[in-house]
DNA sequence: CTCCTTATTGAAAATGGTTTCCATTACCAA
DNA sequence: TTGGTAATGGAAACCATTTTCAATAAGGAG
């Protein structure tokens, strides 16, 4: 039955087993949160919402199971320099489509935007092309993203959160 | 004398007291290694050029001090994934030109780039003129980023440092 | 279904970069 | 020179993340 399994409790269970991994509640658990609630997710906060369902699911799980799964490009690990790491579903079967951040440096809120992105994709690929010739780089992720103060902070008078 | 103090010992020494800040030994030794040495510079770098000729100077200092020129724009702190901070000279009377970086994931290695710069430099600051509209948002910065495995680690099989 | 191997787990301790605390030191305007 | 205060250093605190290790449980073999 794999066939249209992309869609259901288990369409990364193949993967994962092809893979070697085991199935576990802990790490259902995670993909659960990861699914059912929108991107940029710290590991603290899929902490809280998985523990508040499997109190027996500790924080060291949600670490390993973020790694495999990154490790798997089923998650991404995203870094919007405030000294936590972020995790987001990657694009995929129900991943969410392609985009980049735009970071507020005042109350850390994130926008993910689609504007642009074309032009933006188009520019990278071009640019990564020309750079793994140049320094015979294999290049496998790229980083854009936007700092500023959002709506809010700005009207609150500049501070900023640093870094 | 004033002018003309772009170049030479203290070219910097107005900007500081003028915010009010006072010129120090730790402060100057930082900005030594800082412009005699190349970029991206953890503060640990910073902490061992500065402490072999200063022994006194301490690594609170040594952060306090890349904070406040960070704060006043000649430094920039750089992230490139690896858990620890980089700082660089800022654009300037001493500074380098504009540059992104082409980050190797295997070995750490850090490659300043500037071809292709006006390119992006066209695209983002369009992209950020489009989202500062939309979003209301005010942009100070930006980050791009390239990450992949440098010509040395593509040939020693593709291991790899995460994150 | 049961057994057995071994991946996985949780709790606690360790790690490591960065920040804070606080009493002492030293800029620099007057 | 001096006084007020910014700046300092060493140690302790912080905090996200990783490691350790004995206990547990997934899932293939039988």
């Amino acid at each position: 039955m794999p066939r249209g399994q992309c869609r259901g409790q288990g369409w990364w269970h193949g993967k994962f087993r092809g893979c070697g991994y085991r199935i576990t509640l802990g790490r259902e658990a995670v993909l659960d949160v990861l699914s059912s609630c929108g991107g940029h997710l710290s590991a603290e906060d899929i902490f809280i919402k998985v523990h508040s369902k499997y109190p027996n699911v500790g924080f060291t799980t949600i670490y390993r199971t973020l790694d495999v799964l990154c490790g798997l490009g089923m998650v991404c690990k995203l870094d919007f320099g405030d000294g936590r790491a972020r995790y987001e579903l990657a694009e995929g079967p129900k991943g969410a489509r392609h985009h980049h951040h735009l970071v507020c440096t005042g109350c850390n809120k994130v926008i993910d935007y689609t504007d642009f992105i074309d032009e933006e994709v188009d520019l990278l690929r071009q640019t990564e092309k020309g750079l793994e010739k140049k320094y015979n780089f294999k290049i496998n992720d790229h980083v854009i993203q936007f700092y500023g103060l959002c709506d809010k902070c700005r009207k609150e008078g500049g501070k900023d959160a640093g870094f």
